[in-house]
DNA sequence: GTATTCAATATTGTATACAATTAGGCTGCG
DNA sequence: CGCAGCCTAATTGTATACAATATTGAATAC
């Protein structure tokens, strides 16, 4: 079985079609932070022109992943450890409230959804595809608001677990271990009982797990070559 | 030392002055929900290219003001009453907890301000311009995150602060009194005096307050979209 | 008279051209 | 040798031109 494009919304226009390619890039941790990104160089990878780039940027930045500045372009987004630890903040406020509301509503073909994407996570890991592995867990995260059904905070999940992604490439401890989906396996386990304590108090104590393999102390820097990062040949 | 010619002055930034002009008069319910928005209009409006009218109108998108439906257009955000709903869950979830650490970090400064913005609303008010008095509310609460010193969480109630515009545009009983800005005023009060606990619970009936001032049940008129109404059966 | 098809128009999506700003290097002077 | 100033190249900001799609209205067939 191989690992098959993760299903991210359907990119209807070239926009999308690039900014998705590039958030999966940052996520993916093919794109390290503060890496540039020119306006010309990523038309020419994608063969679209610079006005689809630019909006695809400017829908980066919205959620943070890119930061523009102004007349100097648009860099990987590079959180601070401040940032990093407020990212952190705001999930240990919203995620354990929202597993449990996950845990009251979900079906049967959610709870299929979350194993699948748990048994996907696996296969990444095993393939040493680190990279395709946070993603995933990430994707996991975001599929429990979704079950939720609380679009609004689904969200801010969304754009807060997306900068998670920034902030793991910048602060994770190599030393810990890679996000243990024995932690989510449990939670699933919780969701599918319904049993909505459980899981809110397994979210919160997963999240805290989380935040203590950081180490937010130190800021790398790191500067990749783009186009060796992101060339497709897909049209 | 030179004349300064200025036959057309142009701003820093263009898009994000469009977008401020365009979000101000949201707020201030000058456009109501479901306006169309048509590029060529507002470029003329404000003299600038359809280029920039395209960014600003994608970045009010992002923050949920308007909503934009590919090969249709842009159109003022409508939020359902699920969405407004949502929009102040999120708030009761989020803010009790900024007022708290407001009252925790508070300056004296910062109570200048907050007690600054109580002024001006009464002013408003008592201009009768409510839409100027709403915004400025909104606008009470943002100060607050911001003095919370949380960026993150801050640049979510924002959003949700936006928002909240356009559900009470839309669904504001208009029985009850408009923002009783004596609420605004024992907040402020409990943060100068660093009462956490207070200002905590204060803001947590504040909302409540604010929310039991809407009624969600009956969705306002929107013609806007013909088909949609005709073919779906609205829950 | 009604419905369907199809052309005409208007609006949005994308690409290209031009203007403004920045970054880097070169020269010239101290 | 070092630094200031300018000049050139490169990149971004904005405007305009062209392409694609949707809406409108009229003509035609039933």
């Amino acid at each position: 079985m191989q690992a098959q494009p993760i299903p991210t919304r359907k990119p209807q226009d070239a926009t999308q079609k690039v900014a998705d390619a590039l958030a999966l890039a940052i996520h993916e941790h093919r794109l390290a932070p503060s890496t540039k990104l020119g306006e010309d160089e990523i038309g020419e990878i994608y063969n679209v022109s610079r006005t689809v780039v630019r909006a695809a940027l400017q829908s980066l930045a919205h959620v943070q992943l890119v930061e523009i500045q102004r007349n100097k372009g648009a860099f990987v987004a590079s959180p601070t450890p401040r940032a990093a630890r407020e990212v952190f903040e705001a999930r240990a406020l919203l995620e354990p409230r929202t597993a449990r509301s996950a845990a009251s509503r979900a079906t049967p073909r959610d709870i299929e959804i979350l194993k699948d994407h748990i048994a996907q996570e696996h296969l990444a890991l095993d393939a040493g595809d680190n990279g395709r592995a946070i993603n995933l867990s990430g994707r996991f995260h975001i599929e429990i608001a979704r079950i939720a059904d609380q679009d609004t905070i689904s969200h801010f999940i969304e754009t807060l677990i997306a900068r998670s992604s920034l902030v793991i490439a910048l602060y994770w401890r190599r030393e810990s271990a890679l996000c243990e989906s024995h932690a989510h396996h449990a939670l699933v386990q919780s969701i599918a009982d319904g049993d909505e304590q459980n899981a809110e108090e397994l979210m919160r104590s997963h999240l805290v797990d989380l935040n203590s393999a950081l180490d937010l102390r130190n800021r790398p820097i790191q500067v990749q070559n783009l186009r060796e990062l992101l060339q497709t040949t897909d049209e």
